[in-house]
DNA sequence: TTCTGTTTACCAAAGG
DNA sequence: CCTTTGGTAAACAGAA
């Protein structure tokens, strides 16, 4: 596996904080969610200087997951047997790294409950979180190439914590799109279609291994950056995430999108919905609301965050919120 | 037992 | 300056 060669940033520690790295680990996944051994997996194959002291930052991760909001924690089925939950993030937590910092967020996200009110427990948005998935999966079934939206845009819709409507060009799924190229040169989009409800241990490793191309301090990836890519990586180290992102985005405001997210299904990167643990549910046959693939910014970028999935009155959604610590 | 997950505490750096 | 955020250590409990 080495790639002999160039490593040269890549023993350096990685500009990212345990956040972000969780974050864009979860955010690579297909399902959105991950075990806590393949968030460790994620990193440390993408950054070497994770497959030392591996005691030390997987505490320190360990301990962000539990104490940031911003990590929810989905409970497997029975029929996924395993160690652990699967980590999701909140879906409200978008434009954590609003400001193009990976290092320090613009602020600490905070769920709100509401005391009375509320069935607030992680549980629901994990519910929610998980139907979606479902939904999504019936939905693929039903119309067969039909390709769905993400979760978590989804999740989004009507949330609390996005009062001014679609905004994050840095949002971890943005970044990492923009980064991960698929072999081909294909842009892997973070925003795909959910297969399943829960991550299916093949695809996982599947896309471990079509990740992973265009870090720049990032194990083997070098030379993986065509010239499409709208960030130069010719001489900082970790451009990539780094220096050119900030202005490229402010540059055009901040409540839209400098660079198009790319919302193309990217089908190769689709993993073709293998044979699941679970049977399909039929009982979720109810439209799937909201699964218009044609955008997930152009339609949300201007109506009100609501409006397309009203049918999904997100309990997750009313319960959480972003508040400053 | 090991792995997960939670929690507390302390410190350093960043940010206002 | 003070506050916030992030990193680390560590103790601890529970699950597989």
């Amino acid at each position: 596996m080495p790639r002999p060669g160039r490593n040269t940033y890549s023993d350096q520690k990685p500009p990212y904080s345990y956040i972000s790295l969780t974050a864009m680990a979860i955010q690579s996944s297909p399902e959105k969610m991950l075990p806590l051994s393949e968030i460790y997996k994620f990193i440390m194959d993408r950054f070497p200087y994770y497959r030392e002291n591996t005691q030390r930052w997987q505490n320190s991760l360990r301990h962000n997951l539990s104490f940031n909001d911003c990590f929810i924690k989905i409970p497997r089925r029975p029929d996924q047997p395993g160690k652990g939950s699967f980590w999701a993030l909140h879906p409200s937590c978008g434009d954590m790294f609003e400001n193009g910092s990976f290092l320090r967020r613009r602020k600490r996200f905070k769920v709100l409950k509401s005391d009375h009110l509320a069935p607030s427990k992680p549980a629901d948005a994990a519910q929610y979180l998980q139907q979606q998935a479902k939904l999504r999966l019936s939905a693929l079934a039903a119309s067969g190439t039909h390709l769905p939206q993400m979760p978590a845009a989804a999740y989004n819709l009507g949330g609390v914590a996005q009062p001014s409507g679609f905004k994050h060009p840095f949002a971890i799924e943005n970044i990492i799109a923009r980064e991960y190229k698929m072999p081909g040169g294909l842009a892997f989009s973070a925003m795909q279609p959910v297969p399943a409800a829960y991550p299916l241990p093949n695809q996982l490793t599947s896309m471990g291994s079509s990740l992973g191309t265009g870090w720049p301090h990032v194990y083997g990836s070098a030379g993986m950056l065509d010239s499409a890519t709208p960030i130069s990586m010719a001489s900082g180290d970790y451009s990539a995430y780094g220096v050119p992102l900030k202005p490229l985005c402010h540059a055009a405001g901040q409540t839209l999108p400098a660079i198009p997210v790319p919302i193309k299904p990217a089908p190769a990167a689709v993993p073709a919905l293998p044979a699941l643990p679970a049977p399909i549910p039929s009982l979720l046959s109810h439209s799937p609301p909201s699964l218009s693939p044609t955008s997930s910014q152009t339609a949300t970028s201007q109506s009100s965050p609501a409006t397309p999935s009203e049918t999904l009155t997100s309990p997750a959604s009313a319960l959480l919120s972003v508040a400053v610590h």
